[in-house]
DNA sequence: CGCTTTATGTGCGAAAATGCACAGTGAAGG
DNA sequence: CCTTCACTGTGCATTTTCGCACATAAAGCG
């Protein structure tokens, strides 16, 4: 039982009850009905209609057919309603994936796009692995660094994030404050684990101070942040979180040099779905007021 | 939501997560099913995939086509095996219509046969109308008469039924035996009402005796017998059926001239059915034992 | 680093499904 | 009884669909 236009052709047939009408309903001609019936009655290999000159009359294998092909159709439409209704909505799952380091920003964004819409459940990712957009693993995900050229992904700029260097108040009783750049190598550093990274502060920093001033290295961006706290060194912090603690003292003020640029990106698939692009439009304006910040 | 084939399309590429993978289960080229799915979004309105390079990821729309059309195809798989099956098996409704008047034969016989095959429901249907098979009415007639030529109609001949003459006891006592055939007009007769019965013994009633001769005339068969017993006239029975009954005397033994073939009558799209099939054979073989009644 | 494997995606010719016209037939209505 | 109507069924032309070949791309592997 291969063929299910088949199968809904002979539906038809039998809840019409005539090769016409059925042809009708479906819009093809009754020559291609006739022709349907007969293949699928040859696979089967049993009658699922007695013809005679006023119509076709399910045998019971027909009526058989009619009740099951029935609720397929059902289950089609109503399948057929929640696919194309949910691309109109914003309703289901939210998935969103971001660099660490920026859950301050993005907890509130994500807070008031519920409040709009209600209906949407939101899981938000962030692993140190990046996740792919082309297995369907996120809607929208947040990177940093340069423009991804991935094929398939729609990138756009959302902001920069402005980079600060900063020490808690324990550090610097410890410490001091260093004495301007030249001062730097005088101090301990929190850095990447990996000496390769690509991220422009992490760059000018191997270029401004000797290697072994970077005395604690990690991997994961907020053990930085405990880092800086318990006043194991100076470090980078976006800004915006730096702001929000009251512990944390500026070391030296952000530098355009340091700014790492913050892109969106979506899978070309999920680009023009009105959920993807309400939530778009949303987290673009929640980050035109970051730039105050 | 029309064309189901393509439905069942992307359900095997969600299964598979592979256009090609789908492409050998369906055993269609691949660029079939890209097709498919295309046409398939397109008409929906909504991404039921991500397209990568390893494969198709379902989508949430996807995933939700995935489960309903896995329903479809298993209620599909079943719905094949059963009307396949049905064909195999003798087993559902076995709807036999007859003409009145034979029933103390067909009776033992539809007996014998449902001993053979449980898991078949008679019914039988007797009455003055004519069943249509080609509406699908009964699936095997017994009708009387010459042979019926209806197209689509198989038919075949089942015995002849040898008829006799016969009154009950209380009528010879009454009115006496008759004297031979030329005695018959000064007897009274039990006949049908249509003036132009077509059986071939009231053919040879209506030119043997006058009109007014036939004093007594029934639309239903079964009347003839209940006049019989009460002694309103001679009629004509089956001579098997009137063997059982020790209440009647046979006036004139039956005459070749008298007898009425039985045909099988079967419509062409169920006869060759194995339900059918057993029923026929189990009926000839029967009525080769009527024979000799 | 390059090769192999396994995917997807597209233009073009072939094949299959479809539509059309017409024949044939039973049933209803006057 | 005859006409009319609606429906089925079939040969032929056409359109759609399908398969093939090839291009392309990403992941695995030595």
């Amino acid at each position: 039982m291969e063929n299910w236009d088949e199968v809904r052709t002979a539906y038809q047939v039998a809840r019409m009850g005539t090769v016409s009408g059925a042809a009708d309903v479906l819009g093809v001609h009754h020559a291609t009905v006739i022709r349907h019936i007969d293949a699928l009655e040859k696979t089967l290999g049993a009658k699922l209609f007695q013809r005679h000159a006023r119509g076709y009359t399910p045998t019971e294998a027909g009526r058989d057919l009619l009740s099951v092909a029935q609720a397929t159709e059902e289950q089609f439409g109503q399948l057929s309603s929640r696919i194309k209704g949910q691309g109109e909505t914003v309703a289901g799952e939210l998935v969103v994936t971001s660099i660490t380091g920026i859950n301050g920003l993005l907890t509130p964004v994500f807070g008031a796009f519920q409040d709009a819409h209600p209906a949407v459940v939101i899981r938000f990712l962030t692993d140190m692995r990046l996740f792919r957009l082309d297995y369907g693993e996120a809607h929208v995900a947040i990177r940093a660094g340069g423009p991804p050229q991935e094929p398939d992904n729609v990138a756009q700029p959302l902001t920069t994030m402005r980079m600060g260097m900063y020490a808690s108040r324990s550090y610097i009783a410890k410490h001091g404050m260093p004495d301007g750049e030249a001062d730097l190598h005088n101090h301990r550093f929190i850095g990447a684990d990996s000496a390769e990274s690509r991220a422009p502060f992490y760059r000018w920093l191997r270029e401004a101070v000797p290697e072994h001033c970077v005395t604690y290295r990690v991997t994961e961006p907020a053990a930085i942040e405990s880092a800086l706290k318990c006043g194991l060194g100076i470090g980078f912090q976006p800004a915006c979180e730096a702001a929000r603690d009251p512990d944390l003292v500026e070391v030296l003020p952000p530098r355009p040099e340091w700014e790492s640029p913050l892109w969106i990106v979506t899978h070309v698939d999920l680009h023009r779905t009105l959920k993807v692009q309400s939530f778009l439009t949303h987290l673009k304006a929640a980050a035109a007021g970051w730039a105050g910040i």
